[in-house]
This record gives C-alpha cells, sequence and structure tokens, in this order.
DNA sequence: CGACGGATTTACATCGGTGTACTACATCGG
DNA sequence: CCGATGTAGTACACCGATGTAAATCCGTCG
C-alpha cells in the first residue's frame, strides 16, 4: 500500500492533521515542527492523495481546458500556453477534445468529469445561443473564443473583429479589390466564421467595395484539406480574385497548397492572409500573412481570471478582448 | 450539493449499493431494478464523484499522456489518437506536458498526479539508461518512442530504423550522393535521434557512400526554427549536398523554408525528407516526402496494452514495433 | 414441506485526507 | 493577578463511493 498521511504523522511523531497543515501552508506552525513533518515526507516519499483531499474539500487543483481538437495547432498551441500559465497557480490542466461536435461539448459541461475538476477553460465551436442557459455550471468557468454572447460567465476573447479587418485593409490597401473568403458558415449568425465574414464585409464596405457573395466558399472542419477543397471549388468556378481571406490559418495553407498546385502564383496572382498566426505561418512557402490573436496573453488572463473565480470572486462577469497583432508575410507582400 | 448516490438511492427505492451495482454493471440485478435506478439517476442528473470512487476502488478511469510539448505536430496529433483510443475503452486521458526536461519527465512517472491516475502513457525524450530503475513505478506503464532500451516496461516503437532506411533508399535510388541530416544529438547514444542517424548511416554504407560527419548538423528542440537554422549553418559551410534528410518533419520543413529563401530549388537542386508524416507534410510547399510512423497504430496499440496492465495481467513485457509507410511527396520526386 | 443453492439486495466499515471545535500554553495590558 | 488574545497542535466526524460479508428472496428437489 502508498504512504499515507498517517505514516508521515507517526515518522515525524505528530497528527495526522499536523502534517495536513503543513502540507496546506497554514500559517501558525512552529519551525521546529515543519521541518519534522518535511523530513519525514522527504524520507517516506510521500505523495498526497488528490482524490482523498478532494472528496473532503471540493478541490482538486486541477482546471480542464476544453478544445475542439489537438490536431488544429492553434488549439494545440493554446493548450501549452494554458498549461503554462495554470502551472504558475500551481494548477493541473486536464485537457478534453470535444470535436466540435455539440453533444460532446454539453457533456464537457455537465459535473465536467466527475467532479475532480476546480475548474474550466471553454472553447465551445458547437454551441450557439440556444445553449446560453447550460452555461450556468456551478463549476467555475471561463469561455474563450467568442461563440456565445452576453452568456453569465467570463469571456476572454480573440479581437475578431479588428484583427480581421486590419487583414482585410491591408489587402485593399494593396489595390487588391476582388477578395474571396473561404470557411464561413452559411447557417450561422454567431461564432467565428460569422464574426469575421462580418469584419471582412464591413471593412470591403468602408472602401466602397460591393461584398462579392459568389467569392465565398465554406470551408467543413477548417483543416488544410478543407482549405484546399475550397480553394478548387472557387477556382472549379473560373472566376477572377486577386486575394482570399482564409478564416483561419490551416485553411490558409490548404489554400495556398491549391493555389500553387495550379500554377498561380502567391502573391503576384493572389494574395493569401489567415488568421491565428500559428508557428507554420512563419515557414511555410510563401510565409503566410496572418492575424496574432495572442494565445500567451488569451490563456494567461483565462487562467487568471478562473483562478480568482475559484477562488470565490463573484463580481461582475468580465469580458475580455486580447490585442491583437498582424504580421505581414510573403503570401500578401511578396520576398521584397 | 451536489446529487450523491444516496440521493439517487432514495429516489429509486433501493440502498446505495445498488446504484453503484447498476453504474459499474454488476450482473445480478434484477433488470425493473436496473431501469428504476437508470430512471433515478436521469432525473436528478446524477454524475458519480470520481474521487470519492477514486478513494475506495483505486480506480479513476484516468490515464495520463506525457509527452514533451504539444506545439510539436506529431505530439498533439498523437494525443488526439490516445483521446480517440482511450475513449473506447471508456478511459479519459490527462496529457502532461514534460517540456522534455530531464526533471519534469522524472516528477511526471513519480506517483503521477497524486494517485488519480490508473495508467501512464510515457513518452520521455530527456530520459537515458541510467534512469531505467525510475521506470519500476506502481503504475502501470507504456512507454511510447524508443528512448531507453528494454527497460521492464512495456514499449509501443516506431520502427525507426527500417523507416529511415527506407526513406534513405529512396534518396540513395534516386542518384542522391552527399545527404545532408539535421537534427542530430552529437552527445547521445540512444534516444530517437541517434537511431535514426545510425540507420542513415547504415544505409549509406549498404550503398558504399561514405558517411559526410561534417554534412551532419544538430538541432536543438526539433522546431521548424531549430530546422531553418541548422540548414543556414549547413549553407554557411559552403558546403555541396543534393539531399536533406530531416529527423523529423517540423526540422525538414523550416529547412525547406531556408533553402527557398536561398533561392535552392526542392527537389532539383536539393531534396528534403522528413519523419513522422503530419498533416503539414501533405500541404507545404512543396510536399514533404516522409515516414508516416502510424499514430493511430501506435495509440491503440499502446491503449490496449496498458488497459491488460492495469486489469492485472503481469506477464513479459511486450515490445511492439509499428509498421511504418514511406510517403513520396514532391520534396523528393518533384511535381511529376 | 423444509432444505438447498443461486440470484438479488443490503448493512457497514472504510479508503485518506480536512473542516470544525477544542485544548493548552504564552504573552500582554491593566 | 486576571481575562483577552494569539500561537500551536489535536480529536473526531465526515466527504461519497465500494469491498466484504451477510441477509433475503425464490424456484427446485428429495
Amino acid at each position: 500500500m502508498a504512504v499515507t498521511m498517517r505514516d508521515v504523522a507517526r515518522e515525524a511523531g505528530v497528527s495526522p492533521k499536523t502534517v495536513s497543515n503543513v502540507m496546506n501552508g497554514y500559517p501558525y506552525i512552529r519551525e521546529e515542527t515543519r521541518t519534522k513533518v518535511l523530513a519525514a515526507i522527504d524520507a517516506l516519499g510521500y505523495r498526497m492523495n488528490i482524490s482523498a483531499r478532494n472528496l473532503k474539500s471540493g478541490r482538486t487543483g486541477i482546471i480542464a481546458l476544453a478544445v475542439p481538437e489537438l490536431s488544429n495547432p492553434y488549439f494545440a498551441e493554446l493548450a501549452d500556453a494554458a498549461i503554462e500559465a495554470a502551472g504558475e497557480h500551481g494548477l493541473t490542466v486536464m485537457i478534453e477534445t470535444t470535436g466540435a461536435d455539440r453533444d460532446r461539448e454539453l457533456t464537457a459541461l455537465a459535473r465536467p468529469r466527475g467532479h475532480l475538476v476546480d475548474g474550466l477553460l471553454y472553447s465551445p465551436l458547437g454551441l450557439g445561443p440556444e445553449d446560453v442557459d447550460q452555461l450556468r455550471t456551478p463549476t467555475p468557468m471561463v469561455l474563450l473564443g467568442e461563440r456565445i454572447f452576453h452568456g453569465p460567465v467570463d469571456h476572454v476573447m480573440i479581437d475578431n473583429v479588428d484583427g480581421t479587418k486590419a487583414v482585410v485593409r491591408h489587402l485593399l490597401d494593396q489595390g487588391r479589390r476582388k477578395i474571396a473568403v473561404i470557411g464561413i458558415r452559411p447557417g450561422e449568425a454567431v461564432g467565428t466564421a460569422a464574426i469575421r465574414y462580418g469584419a471582412y464585409a464591413e471593412t470591403l464596405a468602408e472602401y466602397g467595395v460591393t461584398v462579392p457573395t459568389d467569392l465565398a466558399v465554406s470551408g467543413g472542419k477548417w483543416h488544410r484539406s478543407s482549405g484546399a477543397d475550397a480553394m478548387e471549388e472557387l477556382l472549379a468556378t473560373g472566376q477572377k480574385f486577386d486575394a482570399v481571406l482564409a478564416l483561419n490559418d490551416t485553411l490558409a495553407l490548404g489554400a495556398v497548397r491549391a493555389l500553387t498546385a495550379h500554377g498561380i502564383r502567391i502573391p503576384d496572382d493572389v494574395a493569401v492572409a489567415g488568421f491565428d498566426n500559428i508557428d507554420e505561418a512563419s515557414f511555410s512557402s510563401p510565409t503566410l500573412t496572418t492575424v496574432d490573436p495572442n494565445r500567451v496573453h488569451i490563456a494567461r488572463t483565462a487562467v487568471d481570471l478562473l483562478v480568482k473565480r475559484m477562488a470565490g470572486d463573484d463580481s461582475e462577469h468580465h469580458e475580455i478582448i486580447a490585442p491583437y497583432q498582424l504580421h505581414l508575410r510573403e503570401s500578401t507582400v511578396g520576398v521584397d
């Protein structure tokens, strides 16, 4: 059997509760006692049983991060950032993938993982406003992304609107006027795709450019392959365009692939821009112009917020927008 | 307070233990009773408290996957595969990132996460043979990768040797004779880098080609940036080479970037091959010739093995090598 | 009809910590 | 010298499930 607190207590000649107090940083402990206890812990190689603590105290020191899938580099890199940020608070992250499936997303929400997480970082794609009520969970939660507006929870959002506008303006400023979009989701009025598309349309309007609805293509799961497919579809229509705004980087990279395969030069014939600034965007050929939503900032802010909520803070809910940064690269500005 | 088993029992008019039995699939339960209990569970929205179960029974239904980092697409995609495979056994995966740091890897090993995982899928990079003893943990474990040989644990390995040989032969068969390598780790005698490098050298020897030691460059953390740096370094030496074997795909993609930036044509001037077959390899420009180590197979086999161990199987330890597959793409064979 | 054996269900202790309440001793101000 | 306050440590019940062992039910058999 494993070493328990009782064993440590016996070894140190104190009560189990004192060992518990030492481990939890309870202040009123004589230095001498603390030393004895720590020595005993060390000698026996004691590791606390989290389940036991959780059962009595409710805390586990674990937070969950629910994302659609890790194959998407944006989420993988976000996960790394969240793990890093959580570690600074002594928390462990449990990653849950939902496959962007509404049912699985709702499951992740309900008493997450059998009560064993203290808080939830939640990045849903499949939920809609009709699910807002489901967000009133007993477990503290911070939403990442922007799928549901003004819910009863904290939100840390990507600056989709301004970020998208910035990149679209950049394309327009280069004289591009026929800007295609790939990755839209026709049915949806909320969600990342709708917001980015809206910002795109708005920016065109600012410049007096009519929004070319026949240059907007949907993009399935936002994988590289969907980007390539969408681009093939667009090319097949025979329409002319001089730029492509892909609603995320993997779509953009798939589109780049398809364009290249057709011998279309980037950016000479067609400029391509994405969104997310995944690592790959700095190393693709051509390198990809994209919007950096600031993953590290998002992860850190979200964890900080969550930690406050877990500590009992029940002030007004926050909606925080992380500052974006536009990266201009070869896919829109050429090799110089 | 949350709904407990007691509440369900009262609602269904049975004892708590009967509810427990229903939840755990105990066979001797009258159909009628089972239905009542399930109805009560449903009515109250009951979710079992994993901590409580763990405390008494030892089981949590959670396995941990310890990998260096998720930013590396290979591990991100492996994680997705592991989550999928674990899900088929009703297990949840807790991902732990170690940053390829020996200390953090050893920490992940010691009573993982306070007793709350039933098993561990462990993919260490920083450990050496001197750490073999540390692997004798009470928690069942399956090693992924090949850092430590013939340890006292199950192993599911990438077919590094044959995979590497296949890709090197392919380069040689195309008439390439000056094949550079990037990503070696000079100090290390074991580990992925050493194995792949060894297989590379061996294959050259088979073909009667002397191994060009000055064409081997180390590659830091095997990121895209390290690949680009390594390639710059190699180019700076002014040496001639007509092919590059990158020890993984991200290195290869970084190298491709650097070559392209120098106006070197791929594969005309220099062929590039990688290892891992990450999704990106099918969409980069040029697409990347690489070895697919078969993540899905690895994840599934490893989880199956782990499940058996968790069930108490203590037969001889297995060492399983997953079948690789070579993918020939534009970076070595051109656009046709 | 009572014993018998398998099917079904239950009572109870217990896993390993921690919240609560309580004891004990110092120190301090008046 | 007394009560108040602060510091240090402990006893004990209890969190919510489940293993164990024992009780109850019920059809069958001699």
